[in-house]
DNA sequence: AGGGCGCTGTTCTGTTTTGCACAGTCCTGG
DNA sequence: CCAGGACTGTGCAAAACAGAACAGCGCCCT
């Protein structure tokens, strides 16, 4: 991991990065390689993250040694805001899927910016709002949806982090074990499903992974 | 359902309504009776609400008229925030569990006092990053618990809406169907489950739920 | 080249869950 | 008082699912 303190490195792209930048505010610029760990479930919550570039996992491991993926972020996404609600410990672990990079940002710090600057403010809101309506998405998926439409709806989603708005889009590269941590399956069942839609045509699947979305947008309605 | 304007009418007990009445926002306080509907699925959303006292719960009905209980509210919490982050139309129906008493603010309104009042933005902030935690452990409960878990969990969830601290506690009336769209499952299930655990003795059960809360904890540790 | 490693394809077994059906109970309103 | 409605208790067949096992394959490493 790299490490640089900034001040005025970053050529702002974002806005709440803009923000951060003209309010002083105290705060780190890390690189993360693919696969890295950012936090760990248990560790001390201080910080808040803002990406700048890249894509982070966040996952959750119970007591039988499970694991979920409970969110995935992209660029201008927050995370690790739970130490802003009182929490002090990590509550799950995040990782780098692809070359990363964060902001890194002291919890005191954002607190006292976010009334100084009421468009980071508004920005921060924003966002919490929106992150909030994906993760009771989720939980709606996960109450009414079989798990062959969880994994169809996933693969819709990872095809986000995709490039273009062509109809076939390519995933980043994800393993079957990790697609079942996601959809909440096991692997079996996620091989199967995936052989399923490559037979129907849905997805083109050799090792990468590629969607097309209006075909597999189908699976979502019966 | 009894509505009227009011400029102080309220006696304030919770930080939020303070911040509201002393910030002269424009708002309503609504009376809703138990099961009364307080806004339906695709209506146009404009204001969020912010519960005075009572209960509210959130579901959503998906294509084949499933219903799922998505969240459960109580006093001093927001609900029906989508609206600040872009949504036009609700995205669930919410109705009132028990008598409730409702101040029901603009979206626009809610976003100008925000940034007036630092105090009602730390608040509302801090409710929304609670919130969002909440909403994620239940998405985790999910991913990683049985049914059986769930309503055990579900169950003692629900104890906290009851009365004092004592180890048993009284629930509010609630039916096993509705138990079933929170839990994310059927009925049959339910019943089979509910039936188990009055004869190991978790709970009390005869109409009326009482929960062993000790007792009940131990379902969820395997 | 050969061995380990991570991943996929596939199969099998036992369990969990659904979906449905029907009878019994309790309450409520006419 | 009775009928209807809402809820519970129960049973059962079919579908979905978990969990484990094992073979094959490509890749990297030394």
């Amino acid at each position: 991991m790299k490490t640089k303190k900034t001040n005025g490195a970053v050529a702002s792209t974002f806005n709440a990065q803009a923000f951060l930048d003209t309010a002083g505010v105290a705060r780190k610029v890390v690189d993360y390689r693919r696969g890295e760990s950012i936090y760990s479930q248990g560790e001390a919550a201080e910080t808040v993250m803002y990406i700048q570039k890249g894509g982070v996992k966040l996952s959750v491991v119970n007591g039988s040694g499970k694991e979920a993926v409970v969110a995935m972020f992209g660029p201008s996404d927050f995370f690790g805001e739970g130490c802003m609600a009182g929490q002090t410990v990590r509550m799950g672990t995040t990782s780098a899927v692809t070359p990363t990079t964060l902001l890194v940002i002291q919890r005191n710090e954002l607190l006292r910016v976010l009334h100084a600057q009421h468009e980071l403010s508004d920005h921060f809101i924003a966002y919490m709002l929106a992150h909030n309506i994906r993760v009771e998405e989720d939980l709606i998926d996960q109450l009414f949806n079989s798990s062959e439409k969880r994994l169809a709806r996933t693969l819709l989603l990872l095809a986000r982090y995709g490039k273009q708005d062509q109809p076939v889009r390519t995933l980043p590269r994800v393993s079957q074990e990790t697609l079942a941590s996601m959809v909440g399956t096991t692997r079996s069942r996620v091989n199967f499903f995936m052989n399923k839609f490559r037979k129907l045509g849905f997805i083109e699947y050799n090792g990468k992974i590629k969607v097309n979305k209006s075909l597999l947008t189908v699976v979502l309605h019966e």
